[in-house]
DNA sequence: ATCGGCTCGCGCAA
DNA sequence: TGCGCGAAGCCGAT
């Protein structure tokens, strides 16, 4: 272990560890053992202080309105990772409950020297946190683990757009971008006995719906994660400019991976590098997997509003204002857009798309969301409906990417004003036109449409 | 096929 | 203070 964490990654609260005694990391956003630099912090202190280190991981029985689908992703990857831990002579305990009295429960059981955890923009997480702090007893240092930059050293404030934060980040990346140290076993073993809940009782205690079914043509965990990044490195990143058609299977498919962390952002752009690609192709996956991934994290991170209208920039909600009466050419209810009801059958595709394979086209969540504006009463309403639907259906919900992909989208954050239009305003305004241009619309809706509904989760079977 | 206008405000040059 | 320019577009003119 001789590359040690860069100190400006973390942020040290309550001071340094004092006494010998073992070290905890508490994993909820980085969920991997192989390239993380919270578990690195960790085992670095621990080292120094001769002490084991054990990751506990606790899971919350409700959580945002995900459902099983997501908690099954997130516990049969977290198997995989637990093995990895397992060799490297590390436990993972898992505990169930509120997350942050399980662990401050923890801290009085076990007396840590330091708790390392997570950095998480996301309003749940940084009140996790900031119990955590309060009420422990040790140190507790947060890593940002997520994004190569560190949100707060990549910016200290909320960014206007893509053009004011790029040269932030590129800026830094010499100083971020570093290979990250193999995980050795760690010298001193885990002695204390302690209690750990079973994968087995962690399902069986799931009280979540289950009306949204696991996905079944993608394995969740670090390897899997490895192998789509492969696959997508050698067959179809030359197609990477042509993203924005949805019947090209172009995209990275990283998303569900890079959201409960079973890959890491810098270790895909460390990958590359490896390759020695470069090109179009390349810049441009770097751009969204970097500067506008890592964007969504500056834009949660400085809005306390992220997922509301409150937190859209004041022309969008002026605009949004002065179009609240407009008449809606349509109008559906949540369960008609949950549904897929509308008289749009691209859209239908869409909401067909999510629903079945757990996540959503890049440029047609875009479509998706932005018609949810339109066919609304109000943009509150359509914020609310678009959240929900992302949430509950996307393996990747609960991100800060759809919180600021939705906020683009119907909220103009990090977008500029347009021709003013009805209800749209001056928000920027996309319709099937567009789509016809780009690509072959009847294709992705047979595509999508023509699936059985018995594949369908029962919540939207007729 | 390609171009300009639409519309907004940051960040930089002056 | 003025000016260039931008996370994914649309539309009409040429």
């Amino acid at each position: 272990m001789d590359n040690l964490v860069n100190p400006r990654r973390v942020r040290v609260h309550k001071g340094e560890p004092q006494r010998s005694a073992p070290v905890v990391y508490w994993m909820h956003r980085e969920f991997r053992g192989k390239d993380n630099w919270g578990l690195v912090r960790a085992r670095q202190e621990a080292l120094r202080l001769g002490a084991p280190i054990a990751v506990v991981f606790c899971l919350a029985p409700s959580f945002l309105g995900a459902t099983l689908r997501q908690y099954d992703f997130l516990l049969r990857g977290l198997e995989e990772t637990a093995e990895s831990l397992r060799a490297a002579n590390i436990p993972l305990i898992m505990r169930s409950g509120d997350p942050a009295e399980e662990i401050l429960g923890l801290c009085s059981e076990l007396h840590p020297a330091l708790v390392v955890t997570d950095f998480d923009p996301l309003r749940i997480k940084r009140k996790w946190l900031h119990t955590l702090i309060e009420h422990s007893a040790c140190p507790v240092h947060e890593v940002d683990s997520r994004n190569i930059v560190p949100a707060w050293i990549a910016s200290s404030h909320r960014e206007f757009m893509a053009r004011t934060f790029r040269p932030k980040i590129h800026r830094h990346l010499q100083e971020f971008l570093v290979p990250y140290p193999v995980l050795d076993p760690h010298p001193h073993a885990w002695s204390s006995p302690v209690f750990s809940e079973t994968f087995f009782s962690l399902r069986a205690g799931l009280k979540v719906d289950n009306r949204v079914q696991p996905v079944t043509d993608r394995e969740p965990g670090e390897t899997a994660a490895q192998a789509a990044l492969d696959t997508f490195l050698d067959m179809r990143l030359p197609d990477y400019p042509f993203r924005n058609d949805p019947n090209k299977q172009a995209c990275s498919n990283l998303s569900p991976y890079l959201h409960f962390g079973m890959i890491s952002a810098q270790a895909i752009v460390l990958a590359i590098r490896r390759h020695g690609l470069d090109g179009e192709a390349v810049d441009g996956f770097i751009e969204e997997l970097v500067v506008r991934r890592e964007l969504s994290d500056n834009f949660c991170q400085y809005t306390q509003e992220y997922d509301k209208v409150a937190g859209f920039p004041e022309w969008a909600r002026r605009s949004l204002e002065r179009h609240r009466r407009d008449p809606r050419p349509y109008v559906y209810s949540d369960e008609q857009f949950d549904r897929a009801e509308t008289h749009d059958m691209l859209w239908n595709a869409a909401q067909r798309q999510l629903v079945r394979s757990g996540t959503l086209h890049s440029y047609m969540r875009m479509y998706w969301a932005k018609k949810i504006l339109e066919w609304t009463e109000k943009p509150e309403h359509a914020l609310e409906i678009a959240i929900r639907l992302n949430d509950r259906y996307a393996l990747d919900g609960r991100e800060t990417n759809g919180y600021t992909g939705i906020a683009w989208s119907i909220g103009g954050v990090h977008d500029r004003g347009w021709s003013e239009r009805p209800v749209f305003g001056t928000i920027r305004y996309m319709n099937a036109a567009g789509c016809r241009r780009k690509f072959d619309v009847n294709r992705y809706i047979r595509t999508w449409m023509t699936e059985q509904s018995s594949l369908l989760p029962a919540s939207v079977q007729p």
